[in-house]
DNA sequence: TTGTAGTTAGTAATTGCTTACTCATTCGCG
DNA sequence: CGCGAATGAGTAAGCAATTACTAACTACAA
């Protein structure tokens, strides 16, 4: 991989210029291997791409992770802590309309997936690699969302104004929309994706939606 | 990777026992590589798995390929042949329902991305690897789909059957739930989708979205 | 004898990882 | 206060194994 951008410590650090903590450098290395990573898979990214990347030997790595899978493994989990939805969504309104609930979910995901493009490579990478840790990551991107949408819908459908669909393939399809325009984004984004906006998608594919699952007459759009 | 499945050839063949002839030889190192970089990607997938697959020694995968990347390409190309959605797209009546529009589509695509994972798999292990076929494997995968229902939601909208939404926006969002769910039985089917039914997608899944753009009271579900 | 399909034994380069060492800073003791 | 020891962050050099790939050779059928 060429051009290969160094992350270089600060000047003025601990001891010689340019060296970083311990815990810095530790933070730096997986940043750095969180991008990798994403990019290229867990395979294709060396250690040697690594370390050159943090301007460092690849010694260094070993002093602060047990081996290039432990390193991976701790990516996968720094990411997934970094994704915990489910603040968001118990943050609104139980009584949030249907309307709302889907345009929330939507504007949630692509500004999540799109704002961290690393999240959906990295499942996508530790999916590849077997890693144990991607079925977690999965989870954690994806469930609190459906539940959400899987609950709502059935109270709606419960209160009449949801017609008798299938709540857990509907929710699924929902997330499955969105996810798939974050997909489009963030992997094959220069295979004819650069156009995308998000109020415009969500604005005519929350309607459309919504209008379809509505029972007739209940739901302005 | 253990447990490597190896297709010996057939016994009687020419010559020797459980020799193949040239081109059986070079359709078999095709199949084999289609399924390994399919499963691990470009990178991680060695010359030595794929001989040793193929049961033979590395040398014979270099009698029909300059190198590595050629079989990767030529897996790529054969595969783009093996899906051409356009025949199939262009058999459907050309006043054909927009229910039976969307729902022909939807299973089309699960027809094909079902009983063929490999395609969505080397479809990202050629975007992840960088592969110049990548896009065009994108498009011949997506495109058909996604023309084919712009131009039948622009005339439903003309003709008054569909509501005023974007045929681009809406045929993207259709096309992307549904490959989202082939994406998760292909990808990620080890983390709780083995109970996806095609059908019961379908019945769902299409209604919701053709009353979501139909016009009031112009399609029947 | 020739052609075909294959193997063996190798190459140079790369890989993940290790170890002994370096150097600057800090600390503690006399 | 100065000096030596300890510490922390890092490097250089190297390891064994693996990688993509090659060239010379083999064996058998026609």
């Amino acid at each position: 991989m060429k051009g290969t951008k160094i992350e270089v410590g600060r000047m003025g650090g601990p001891g010689r210029a340019g060296r970083l903590t311990g815990s810095e450098r530790r933070r730096q290395i997986v940043r750095v291997a969180a991008s990798l990573f994403a990019e290229k898979g867990f395979v294709a990214t060396t250690t040697r791409e690594l370390a050159a990347a943090c301007g460092v030997s690849e010694a260094v790595i070993y002093k602060h992770f047990s081996g290039k899978e432990e390193l991976f493994e701790t990516v996968l989990r720094q990411k997934m802590a970094e994704v915990d939805v489910s603040p968001y969504l118990e943050s609104l309104p139980s009584d949030i309309s249907l309307l709302d609930a889907f345009r929330a979910v939507a504007g949630r995901i692509l500004d999540i997936g799109l704002g961290d493009p690393l999240i959906q490579k990295l499942l996508l990478a530790a999916t590849i690699a077997g890693s144990p840790e991607a079925q977690k990551l999965y989870l954690s991107w994806r469930q609190p969302f459906t539940d959400f949408l899987e609950k709502r819908i059935r109270r709606g459908i419960d209160q009449g104004e949801v017609r008798p669909v299938d709540p857990v393939l509907t929710a699924r399809a929902f997330i499955g929309l969105v996810n798939d325009c974050v997909l489009n984004c963030n992997l094959y984004e220069r295979f004819g994706f650069g156009d995308f906006n998000k109020e415009n998608s969500i604005s005519n594919n929350v309607p459309i939606f919504v209008r379809g699952i509505a029972v007739d007459g209940k739901i302005g759009s």
